[in-house]
DNA sequence: TTCATATTCAACCAATTGGTTGATCTTTGC
DNA sequence: GCAAAGATCAACCAATTGGTTGAATATGAA
């Protein structure tokens, strides 16, 4: 029923797996050690993967008894570029995201932190 | 609690609301005018409206007793610049996206035609 | 074989979502 | 003033979401 933007966006919709999204930037992970950094069971995390991975943003490759995540990074592509027809944005601003990715970093992917 | 971002593509991850986005492209508009191509309730168009200022991806304004809508184009940008981070996209691909709005604006904001 | 590790499944729960209907409020036109 | 139009509010409902826990299913190591 769902369309494909429905279910990417959905998934973005979600600071656990931007975050998770944020982490397989820098390195292809095993389940188990995606979920290390947040405090929530590893069944949750395991959850958030499957959207993750239907809505195509990353892929799951089971090798021996570790499943192996990683990026996707075509599958936002279609979401990009409709979101692109609304605004004249500058062609990308790497400065900016990297400045924003900091933040998102300390923000999202260390949990600990932030709750306090 | 959720951040710009989760409102952000939360309300992104709707068909209608997507449409209605779609819409302002070409115009301001009316709540009634919005609500016209759908069938659902004013309500419900209502509600989806609310979604897409809270989110701030458009503007409400009320002249007399019509509430006009508008596109906020620039509240897509943040979103925007996070998702080109996970892709080498291309800078802008218009004609891509000229034909993507064509099948959005038939698919969505024409809802008889697609429930057929 | 046996035990531990990696991951998912199943059942459950509270909160949220997307829709409905009917009442309400404000503004306009006669 | 009064009725109609534009829009929201309030209460409700079913379905979905994001989390939990405990059991189940591989696979690898000893």
């Amino acid at each position: 029923m769902a369309d494909d933007l429905d279910q990417v966006f959905a998934a973005l919709a979600d600071r656990t797996r931007r975050a998770i999204l944020t982490m397989l930037l820098e390195d292809d992970m095993a389940v188990t050690d995606v979920a290390e950094p947040f405090e929530m069971s590893l069944a949750a995390i395991s959850k958030h993967l499957s959207i993750l991975t239907r809505a195509g943003l990353i892929a799951q490759e089971k090798r021996g008894r570790v499943k192996w995540c990683k990026l996707e990074p075509d599958a936002m592509r279609t979401a990009s570029v409709w979101m692109q027809g609304f605004g004249q944005f500058e062609p990308v601003n790497l400065d900016a995201f990297e400045r924003f990715l900091a933040v998102e970093l300390d923000n999202d992917a260390q949990p600990d932190a932030q709750d306090l």
